[in-house]
This record gives C-alpha cells, sequence and structure tokens, in this order.
DNA sequence: GTAAATAGTTCACGGGGTGAATAATTAAAC
DNA sequence: GTTTAATTATTCACCCCGTGAACTATTTAC
C-alpha cells in the first residue's frame, strides 16, 4: 500500500479538526483562561491525587512547564494545592469550587456545541471513527503494538 | 445519543494521537527548525504561488503570526520573498533549494517511520478512518453544520 | 549515616500567538 | 483625477507555553 498520501492526508485532516475544535474551544471556554490552562484544569478534576509529575507524563510535557501552568491555575482561584502528610515531596492538587464550576460549565457548553456537529454522522460511524482513534492513541503509546 | 462520553473519548484519543505524531516529528524534522517552522515550510513548497495572507487563513492564525515564522525560515535561508510586480502588496513566498530538501527529507522519513504503525491497521480501517475524519474537518470548515 | 533517587520549583531563554497601529500600495467613488 | 477606502505586510508590546539546567527539600537505599 502507498503511505506516503495517505500520510498526507491524515496530516491535513488532524490539523483542521485540531484547529478548528481548539477555535470552538476558545469560544466556549471560561474567558479569564485559556484552552491550555482548561485542558490541565480538567485532567485534575478527573483525577482522584494528581500531582504535578501526573500532568507532566499525561501531557508529555516538563515538570516546570507544569509548574507554570498550576501556578497560573492556582492564581485565578481555580486549584490548592496540598501536601502529602506521608511523603512531603508530593502535592496533590485539587479544583476548587470556581474550578469546579468553569470545569463543568465549559463541558456542557461543548456538548451543546458539538452535538448538532455529531447528529451528521451515523451511529455506527462515529464508534467507528472513535474506535479506530484510540486504537491509533494506543499504538503510538506502545501499549499494545501487536494485535 | 448521549454524547458527552463521546466527545470526552475523542478529547483524550485525539489529544494523544496529535502529541505522540508531534512527538515523532520532532524526532524526524531536521534539528534546526522546529514542527511549526516545518509545517510552514511544507504549506509553502505544496503551493503554487503563496502569500502571508494565504498561510494566516490556512493555519487559522493572524497576519502577524506569519510574518515572525516566515522571518525564522528566511533567517535560515529555506524560504525566499519575491514582490509580486504586478501589484506590489502582494509578497509571495517560495523554498529554496535548502528547503526543498528538508521537506522533500522530512517527508520521507516521516513516512518510513509512520509505515510500520499503519501497516497494523486493515485497508478498509484506514480510509474509512480518513474519510470520517475528512468529512468532519469539511463539517467545520463549513460554518452550518446547524441543519 | 552518607549517597542516590525523587518531587517540585526557579531561572534564562526562545518559539508562538494576539491585536492595535503603521506604511505602502491598489481599487473605488465622486 | 483627486480623495477615500480597502488590502498586504510589517512592527510593537504583551502574554502563554515549552525546554533544560541548577537548586531545594524530602525520602529511600546501601
Amino acid at each position: 500500500m502507498e503511505f506516503k498520501e495517505l500520510i498526507n492526508r491524515y496530516q491535513i485532516g488532524i490539523s483542521t479538526v485540531y484547529r478548528k475544535v481548539n477555535q470552538i474551544m476558545k469560544e466556549k471556554v471560561h474567558e479569564d483562561i485559556t484552552t491550555d490552562q482548561f485542558a490541565t484544569l480538567q485532567y485534575i478534576y478527573q483525577q482522584e491525587a494528581c500531582t504535578s509529575t501526573d500532568i507532566a507524563h499525561a501531557f508529555g510535557v516538563g515538570k516546570s512547564a507544569i509548574t507554570n501552568q498550576v501556578n497560573r491555575l492556582h492564581k485565578k482561584g481555580l486549584i490548592i494545592r496540598n501536601q502529602d502528610e506521608t511523603d512531603r515531596r508530593n502535592i496533590f492538587l485539587h479544583v476548587t469550587a470556581d474550578g469546579k464550576e468553569i470545569v463543568e460549565f465549559t463541558e456542557k457548553e461543548l456538548t451543546i456545541a458539538l452535538t448538532p456537529l455529531l447528529s451528521q454522522f451515523k451511529e455506527e460511524e462515529i464508534y467507528s471513527f472513535i474506535h479506530s482513534l484510540e486504537r491509533l492513541a494506543n499504538l503510538l503509546e506502545g501499549k499494545d503494538f501487536n494485535q
């Protein structure tokens, strides 16, 4: 099979989708935070006990990058730092009531914005697409190359 | 249908794929330029007559952002500026021999890197995935998906 | 008990984005 | 045909985001 053409189509498609969804995000996300800050906030919101190192690993960036992000969110009063008493090196992050409100509101708004778009697709096509996307993600993560 | 869960899965999947492919890009792209710079260079390479405004529109960013990008590429000797003689406001961008070499080499390397990954998928699944991706991109490009 | 490992921070630096203001050029209006 | 408007590219000040090395504090290992 000739992959070069497919890779090119993939690149154009995925960058368009990524960019446009980001544009929609920008419109819906609370105006006081950026889409990157929202992604971090949302990740903390979804985790049980979350440290800077966890986020750095999940997002594939260095720890110092997360320190900055956490500082910005902390300055806005959206998260709090809690030092682990059993191992004082660890600092667990939690969203505040304000942060929680922003995440839940934004998620709702995003769903409202994207639903009419997804409605254009047949149910099987959506599931098939997401399944392939997740398989591709897993392969790239290096989880199960043998399937 | 319940879209919230699907949107969440989409977000996780696409950000993972985007990040991982970007990581592969970083390894393969000429070390003197960034992946963003490569994307710009590749776009100029693919166009016939390309202006800053074209790129800004294609990438969904402001014109001043492109001016900076173009400056960086120009400083590295990868592109040249040609003023349009019939309309002296337009400045057409072209890649130099060095720039062309970088684009072609990187594209080849990327294909080599991604081929073993794509080989894990059945041919129909790849075509189906790319088709859905392109349909999604087209819907997002069109303003009125509200029908 | 000293050395190594780990978690988080700070710092200097660069890439990348915005949006308003500007200069240069062309198109349109009267 | 001059004035006005539109368009292209640039500059500027400002912020967000990332790196990587050096650092502090704490825990673990030998």
